[in-house]
RNA sequence: UCCGCAGUAGCUCAAUGGUAGAGCGGGUGGCUGUUAACCACUAGGUUGGGGGUUCAAGUCCCUCCUGCGGAGCCA
């Protein structure tokens, strides 16, 4: 008899019927003539029972060899039985050996970071990395969602560029025909000009930082969402960077549920991130709280790991902290009207811990400002011709942030470091596997 | 690049300067309801590399390598 072939998915539609399933040993127990041996298909676990006087000798010999993760195709009769996890069991009655599993390298128990990161292809098949996958996939989706269906549209822009796109970051570098290229650290330069075109863009794809960053919060390839807005000046884009957040924040809580469960993740904590307004609190102003709070930190400074810690944990949603020296910002920000040391600059620090998420500003429209900021951080004015004729050719005010999406995930997910939220980490000292 | 911590069985970890151990995993056997099953037996080591101190070094010292955490920089 044909059987249909189901997933763990599908179990509660074929109750008390005869199926058949393929997927991975998960774990197996013996206890005398029973084998319990349970399944994982990428949907879910399925514990199946081999009972030795109910299968033929080659069944209960097949059932005997199985070890960790061997792949299987194991077929018989559904049955709803509350010992049982998942509250059904498969009585089996054929079982086939599709690949095996000689030692498995990753046991039941605690591993070290280094050895998992070492057999990141085998960790992926673990419960806690699936659920931090699909959340992964679920927020990248809520993302796209969020612009497309507010008319943005999707301008891939390059990887591989003639120059640093701020001057700033250590970038990678790679040989283009005996020319040599960089690989992006930022999509953005290249979509003002898509703003330009199009009015409403983003881009959303992977950057790369060659800076020889040793924390929880870096990886040296990772995922930006960038838009980029027309029109839109320095409050609206504080506007924007809230309603995003806010929305995406609802999504993940209503879409990822259950894997937020498997990852003990307190969801509670992220409640008051769904709505808005979020508090704003300018440079100056956090400076002196900050100090208030005993920070060695004065006027000027940049905000350490630390103060954005202290300062983020003030608040029970992501705070907006705005208007920073000028001078700590890249060249093509809008300075201030009102203080011009000051540019029109958005970073918002997510809350428990979770540092800088999102870094934004309003772009200089002027011509003039841009070319002194470009001379004054020691640029080459040739590999920024092309950006400049934008102020040459109907300049206007614009605006757009960067959202790096494993800090994004590792917030919604709860997870300390940065390296499980993307699916092969790239980190200094690691290009394994 | 700088500062701190670590490296012992396949994995996770013990071991006053004095005979290198356990749990898991592997192998063999037992058990009809296990939930990271349990029980018994068993195999498995150049203690990251090199040098030094000492009667004696996994343990103390120097050095190199690798990893982790943090700083700087950033999302």
């Amino acid at each position: 008899m044909k059987r249909p072939v189901i997933t763990i998915a599908q179990l509660a539609a074929h109750a008390d019927q005869e199926v058949t399933l393929r997927g991975w040993v998960y774990n197996w127990r013996k206890k005398g003539k029973l084998r319990f041996v349970i399944l994982r298909d990428g949907f879910g676990y399925l514990q199946c029972i081999v009972f030795r006087p109910e299968v033929s000798d080659e069944t209960w010999e097949t059932a005997v060899e199985l070890t960790q993760e061997t792949s299987v195709e194991i077929s018989g009769k559904l049955v709803a039985d509350e010992r049982a996890p998942g509250g059904y069991e498969l009585k089996a009655d054929d079982l086939k050996i599709l690949g095996t599993s000689p030692e498995y390298p990753l046991g039941k128990k605690d591993h070290g970071v280094d050895f998992l990161l070492n057999k990141r292809h085998l960790w992926l098949r673990s419960k806690r990395q699936h659920a931090i996958m699909r959340v992964r996939s679920e927020a990248q989706f809520a993302i796209r969602e969020y612009f497309q269906s507010r008319d943005y549209t999707l301008i891939d822009s390059p990887i591989l560029t003639p120059a640093a796109c701020e001057g700033t970051s250590t970038l990678f570098e790679t040989d283009y025909f005996g020319e040599p290229a960089f690989l992006s650290q930022s999509g953005q330069l290249y979509l003002e000009p898509a703003a330009a075109a199009l009015s409403k863009v983003f881009c959303f794809g992977p950057t790369f930082r060659a800076e020889k960053s040793k924390t929880r919060r870096h990886l040296t390839e990772f995922w930006m969402v960038e838009p980029e807005v027309a029109w839109l000046q320095f409050d609206g884009l504080l506007d924007l960077c809230e309603d995003f957040l806010s929305e995406v924040v609802s999504r993940i809580l209503d879409r990822c549920a259950v894997d937020l469960e498997r990852l003990e993740r307190d969801t509670s904590k992220l409640e008051a991130s769904t709505s808005t307004p979020y508090p704003r609190i300018d440079y100056g102003d956090a400076i002196n709280k900050l100090k208030e709070l005993g920070c060695q930190i004065e006027h000027g400074d940049d905000f350490g790991g630390d103060d954005e810690t202290l300062l983020a944990n003030l608040y029970d949603r992501p705070v907006l902290v705005t208007r920073y020296p000028a001078d700590l910002k890249a060249f093509y920000m809008q300075p201030d009207p009102k203080d011009p040391t000051r540019a029109l600059a958005v970073d918002v620090l997510a809350p428990e811990g979770y540092g800088e998420i999102i870094g934004g500003s309003e772009r200089s429209a002027s011509l003039e400002h841009l070319e002194k900021q470009i001379k004054l951080h020691g640029l080459p004015r040739e590999a920024f011709e092309w950006y400049l004729d934008l102020r040459t050719y109907g300049s206007f005010p614009h605006a757009g942030f960067g959202m790096g999406l494993e800090r994004f995930v590792s917030w919604m997910c709860g997870i300390p470091h940065l390296r499980e939220a993307i699916p092969y980490p790239r980190l200094i000292n690691r290009l394994y596997p």
